[in-house]
DNA sequence: TCAATTTCTTGTCCTAGTTCAATGCACAGC
DNA sequence: GCTGTGCATTGAACTAGGACAAGAAATTGA
């Protein structure tokens, strides 16, 4: 008793996500939540490092996380923040099966819902209709992405500071500003200067 | 006869391309020809404007194209250049059926096959398969943005020019600087001050 | 072939953002 | 209740790259 109404629970954010982007039938959704494996992780442990081949996308029920690049020089980039009701995953190394470049790590601690390889192969083969949703999964995230791109080119650090906050309001919150400095590609210190010459409007 | 041999030629890039990421049988590769248009089109064409929704993939069996943002300011930003065996598209505004924000504009004389929006769908409808080719297209874009959006904010400007050159040498020889410039988020003036210092060493 | 337009180079001056260092703050662990 | 560790702030000195201007070189096109 208690497990189902847990279970239930449990999928329901999932469901609707991809319900949004696809209808799907409660069988199929049922068959859909069999393959994920529910997983909770504390505060700053790795789901992937440098080197790894990613074998899961995750979907985030509860918690934030940030996956990112060290370059050559020790430089930090932050690739994404993820959040309640995002994915994360190396997408390349996943697909290609190939040594991942990025780290990816719990900023909270976190209830995850895993795909593995396995188990998306399983879903791909039996219903696929869901090879579109991850269709428009990664065209969403280039899409975004390409937005990045301009930002970071295109505007100054307030701007990008004042853009970060108006579209993801919470996790400006959430996260501490050093990670949100290495986001947007600026020192944590200029950002403090940033924030409060904005302050003093 | 002239039309078949010349048609066949059209299609051979094409077909090898998709090939490569799909393995597909003489008839379904067929039918994909049949709903590509093939146009030739003349250097300084926009293929799209912002505002227009953008209702095409256009894979490129000769020349070149760059696609491109203007914001709020007027400043200009490549997002992409593409040559032979390429696609080009603003995917964001081809599924979402939004106004598109980007410019695509050819630099060279080119020759497109072109995949409208209908013909995709009758595509994906006929031969699911090609669903799984699109996504593993956008996958793959996706990958290199996050390659170049690295790039972008941990080199510096030397280092860009010199990782672009070497990733894609042929743009480096076809492309005015101007726009390798704008590609690589730095000002015209400044890269020819980057190459001059790199030539005397 | 010559003019017209684009693109490239070079120099000077200037500013946004970096780096380094010091200090203050908050809160997690004992 | 103290203490160490990780963040945030502030300041001073420095630099990579931008903006502007003006001339040179290269492409285009009738």
């Amino acid at each position: 008793m208690k497990t189902t109404s847990n279970s239930e629970e449990t999928f329901l954010a999932i469901n609707q996500h991809v319900s949004k982007t696809c209808p799907f039938t409660e069988a199929e959704l049922t068959l859909f939540n069999s393959l994920l494996e529910v997983r909770t992780v504390k505060k700053k442990t790795f789901l992937l490092q440098q080197g790894e081949v990613c074998d899961f996308e995750a979907y985030i029920n509860k918690g934030c996380i940030r996956s990112y690049y060290i370059n050559e020089n020790g430089f930090e980039v932050i690739l994404q923040f993820a959040v309640e009701d995002w994915w994360v995953s190396d997408i390349a190394s996943f697909h290609e099966q190939q040594p991942s470049n990025q780290f990816i790590e719990t900023l909270e601690d976190c209830e995850l819902l895993v795909l593995t390889g396995e188990a998306k192969e399983q879903l791909l083969q039996q219903i696929p209709k869901f090879e579109r949703l991850f269709r428009l999964m990664v065209q969403r995230n280039l899409a975004s992405l390409q937005h990045r791109l301009m930002n970071t080119i295109s505007m100054n650090a307030e701007e990008k500071y004042l853009d970060f906050s108006k579209r993801y309001p919470t996790i400006a919150q959430r996260v501490p500003q050093l990670h949100i400095a290495s986001f947007l590609g600026m020192s944590a210190e200029f950002l403090s200067k940033v924030r409060t010459r904005l302050a003093k409007k």
